[in-house]
This record gives structure tokens, sequence and C-alpha cells, in this order.
DNA sequence: GTAATTGCAAATGGTTTGCAGCATC
DNA sequence: GATGCTGCAAACCATTTGCAATTAC
């Protein structure tokens, strides 16, 4: 169920970007469309490079660089959220394009995207104690997901 | 006041990590004093670049190389927290070298340090919700400083 | 004296760019 | 048919590395 559930969220997805693609007059080229459908389809926060091994099974012709142009557009119109992370570089995510709090296992290198209910009262407590008009936010917390914790209990 | 407060901070902070680095048998060149004392003494989480352009001032034959492995060395050593910025690069923090709030303005650069009391309330939740156990965190806010809305306001 | 550190220059790796040819609209 | 897109190769830029000469201990 879970991964029909995905599947259709990722089709909705995919089919609201087009839109918007078009709505702006660019071309929805096959390198463009296998690019976003990639991306669309993973909740993994892929790498480009990942986007690219996925791309190529498809259409081989395809270059590194057209994916990076790709993403760079869809970054360009907000519809693609890009993660930067000093080890590990940049990883992409299509289907929820704004800031949203990340759990990274540095085990296995998981990412999950869970609700915060308390992150509104800490944006207002920054924003009290600083001055500051809070645009944007990024939040990601560092620690063992229960598998790998699980994984290395037994040795 | 805050200027003498936070040279002696500076000072102290200095003294700790020299401390280390020989109880480490690390040792104190020249070089490594000086991108030391120019991590030590700001607040502004600097580049590599400007804390080169600073250490050049004094030392000028010192190589950006040795900056860069200075820096690496007190990484691995937990003695300077790297912040990665996609846009804008790699900042360091030597003061506070282990993970904590940044408010960004947008307009100017600034970084602020802000105490938030309801962040360990949300590892909590974190924590409980994804059944992680959390060692990290990335905390950033984005937004316009005071300062800068006001300029903005004039016009 | 010896092992660590420096400074140089070359290598690296992820990303961007210029441009000729091609494909979408 | 015109304009935008692709793919290639070269350029970029921050960071790392290899190594001979230097220096802290």
């Amino acid at each position: 169920m879970t991964s029909n559930n995905s599947a259709v969220a990722s089709q909705a997805r995919l089919q609201q970007v087009l839109a918007k693609l078009k709505e702006r007059k660019f071309r929805i080229t096959p390198q463009r469309l296998a690019v976003l459908e990639a991306l669309v389809a993973s909740e993994r926060h892929p790498s480009v490079d990942q986007v690219y091994g996925q791309v190529k099974a498809r259409f081989p012709t395809t270059s590194l660089a057209t994916v990076y142009k790709t993403v760079a557009l869809l970054k360009e119109m907000n519809e693609v959220l890009e993660l930067g992370f000093s080890d590990v570089g940049n990883r992409y995510d299509a289907l929820r394009p704004y800031p949203h709090p990340h759990v990274i296992c540095t085990h296995c290198g998981r990412i999950l995207d869970p609700e915060l209910s308390g992150l509104e009262a800490l944006t207002e407590e920054m924003s009290r104690k600083t001055g500051f008009t809070i645009v944007s936010h990024r939040l990601d917390f560092y620690g063992v997901c229960p598998d790998c914790r699980k994984a290395g209990e037994v040795h």
C-alpha cells in the first residue's frame, strides 16, 4: 500500500511540476521528463549523480550537464529543495520543495522527513529573541536509526 | 565592555585549544598560532579565505594550504565547527565548536548565535517520533535582521 | 637530530559554461 | 522556422595531496 500511495503522490507531483513548466513556456524534452520522473520517484533525497544514473538507463545519450541544468531550473522555480551536506554533497527533494526537518542516519545514510509540531514555537522564539524576520530555515538531526542500532547491538 | 568581554573570552578559548594541541603533541608553529588566533578572534564565522587574509598580514609567506591543514586538524579534534552553506561555502566557528542554532541575515550576511530554550524539546520530539538516537544537529534560520529591515523601509 | 610541518604546484571532484547541432513548439 | 535545449569539452573553484625543504621540540 505504501508503495502505491507514494507512486500516486509522485505522479501527482510530476503533473504539478509539468504544468508549471508549460505555464512558463519551458519545453518538455524527453531528458527533462526523465530527470523529473527520477527526482519525483524517490523519497531518498537523491544526488545529481544518482538521478543521472537512472536517466541514463532510459536515455543513454543524456549528459550529466543536462541533469545539472534541469535541476538548476527546478531550483530556480522553487520546485526542488537543495540540501547541501559538506561531507556528502548536494541532495535533492522534489516532493517537498519547501524547508522541512530531516533526520539523517550517520550509519546507513537514510534520510527521513518527520513532522515536528514544535518547530513553529521555536521559530517564534528565534524571531522574538533576535528581532529577525524569519523567512526560511534548515533543520537536520543526525543520529542512528533503529535498524542500524539493532544491527550494531548484535556484535 | 562587550569588546573587552569577547577579547577575554577568545583569549581563554585560545589557551584552551593550545593546551589540547600540546597535549596531543602537535607542534605550535607561528602559522598555526596565527590561524588559531584569527579563528578565535572572530564572532563572524569566517571563511578559510578570510582567515588566510588575516594570517598573511602577519606572516606573508603563509600558504593557503597551511590554513586548510590547520582547520582540518582542528575539525578532527572537534575544536572548530564547520558550517557548510551551498551558496556561500564553508564558514567556521572556533568559539563554540558544538552544534548550536544560527540566524543568518540574507541581506547583509550577518550570523548570530542565539540561545533557544525550545531546542531540547524538539530534539526529544524528533527522537520519539522516529526512534532515532540523536547525536547531533544543524539548525539555521534565514531572514532579515532588524538593521537591514529598517534600511529597507526608508526607500 | 628527527619527525612534524610548511609551501609550492599539481591533482581532484563537483559543478558550470560556451557553443555547434538538434528537436520542440 | 525560430528558439530553446542538448551534449560535448573545456573552464572553474574550493579543497586536497605529494613532496622536498624547513623547523619545532
